[in-house]
DNA sequence: CGGCTGATTCGACGTGTGTCAACATAGGTG
DNA sequence: CACCTATGTTGACACACGTCGAATCAGCCG
């Protein structure tokens, strides 16, 4: 595969200053809580955390499946996921695997813990 | 009425360890995605940044009312923030403060950065 | 090629959520 | 005490969201 580098851009940035630092803009609150609205479904946060914790920091799909929801719904969180910019997939033949987006994350949890510390 | 002390726990604990340790279980993904579900709302995100950010970590109603929604909606929106653990309200003479939770939001903080790392 | 398994998409349905206007409550002030 | 400001509560409504079954698409294998 020609992924030299890496053209698909990651589109979603660290965003914002910690949350004590300043009040966020509207346009700020508006793209931030979409990451955080992406992981306050409890079968969608199952699921993240289950990719995260996976070998490898990918899964596929087969693989954590068994979060109690039908086949369809799964697919539907990890879409809403892969929007969110949390996620990225890619098919390798048969299967699907999913993979977490560190800089993302790494940006929302510096969002939280600067405002904790 | 009679309430000697505090009997409100806080009740909101550190919860769950870093999301790429281990997958969070049903219980754990019902606890946790309520608290991002909280700020995954633009406005409540607003809220909770104004409050945040604030001198002396805590706000009047009255400073943080403009944005851009009408006050029932922000008092609606701070109960959420209320019950989701992550703020704290107290009324002193007319007006009504809001105090940001270090512990719960420094967990969510720990959640996210431990998995970006 | 025909069929099989894995995964996404589509259409529908019930529930949850954000929003507001109107009303109710708390506390200060004249 | 009557009024006025500051918050919270209620009821209603439109829309978004989670869920499923059925249909569809993508590769593999016999």
């Amino acid at each position: 595969m020609s992924n030299t580098k890496a053209p698909p851009v990651p589109k979603v940035e660290p965003c914002c200053p910690p949350l004590t630092e300043r009040p966020l803009t509207a346009e700020e609150a508006e793209r931030t809580a979409a990451m955080f609205k992406a992981l306050g479904d409890p079968v969608r946060l199952r699921l993240f955390s289950l990719v995260a914790s996976h070998d490898g920091g990918e899964a596929c799909v087969c693989d954590i499946s068994d979060v109690g929801v039908s086949q369809p719904t799964v697919s539907h969180h990890l879409k809403k996921l892969r929007e969110a910019g949390l996620l990225t997939s890619e098919r390798r033949g048969t299967w699907v695997y999913y993979r977490v987006e560190p800089s993302v994350l790494a940006a929302m949890g510096r969002l939280l813990v600067s405002a904790g510390a």
